[in-house]
DNA sequence: CAGTATCCCAGATGATACTG
DNA sequence: CAGTATCATCTGGGATACTG
């Protein structure tokens, strides 16, 4: 863990800068929770379960991901096509980090909630 | 950690999807990285020292971090004016989580950066 | 089913200039 | 110094419709 550049290249200062990038873009964590929540799934389960998103925007998270190896597509040439989607190996290194992250939040997000009020209320 | 209601909620299908937009909006990290690597500082060097951000980001994010108590300002009355941020304690208890995320980036960096040029060939 | 193709807009960001 | 004000920009994302 490098400290010594910080002041030297850009906003990459913080070198933790090209993973917030690749994991926590917008979209990536719920796709990422749910199919670490509910194994491999196909197009229109995610599309379901990820409320809100729409298919272009979910088609252009996935090849992100996949692109990244943080997700694995597999085409099914049949009538009608079938494509599931499943975490690599790459993305199950990240639970331990996505648990840390639950714990955090479940830990201090209240804290939050009361910073929050207290600043609103001044 | 529930998991039960995953499907009920929108994209707060994902537990962590509010603590990611708390900790990881853009900016944040840099600031929050520069303000625990080099501790108080005032507006300037957070300018200097995060590149390419104007101030009215700046402030912007400041303000936003100070609102969800993860940084504290303090203002000194003098001519000229002299304002110190700082890490609360709040943005502080980040610092674990933070090195778990360098961790993973050192370890698996490479292995994303590999899975892109694998992508591009095909 | 699993996407693509278009059109479009809001909100975030950047550049620049100005103040207490 | 520590911002604020204003204006220009621009890209991600949404809505909608269509295809192999």
């Amino acid at each position: 863990m490098r400290v010594a550049d910080t002041a030297t290249e850009p906003e990459l200062a913080c070198p933790i800068g090209p993973v917030v990038d690749i994991v926590f873009s917008r979209w990536t964590t719920p796709i990422l929770w749910s199919l670490h929540a509910h194994g491999r799934q196909r197009f229109v389960e995610l599309e379901r379960r990820i409320t809100r998103i729409t298919p272009k925007v979910l088609t252009q998270r996935l090849r992100q991901l996949e692109r990244d190896g943080l997700v694995v597509r597999t085409y099914h040439p049949e009538v009608p096509p079938r494509v599931e989607y499943e975490i690599s190996e790459l993305g199950r290194s990240l639970a331990p980090l996505f648990a840390h992250l639950a714990e955090w939040s479940t830990e201090h997000l209240g804290e939050v909630e009361q910073a929050r009020q207290a600043y609103d209320e001044a």
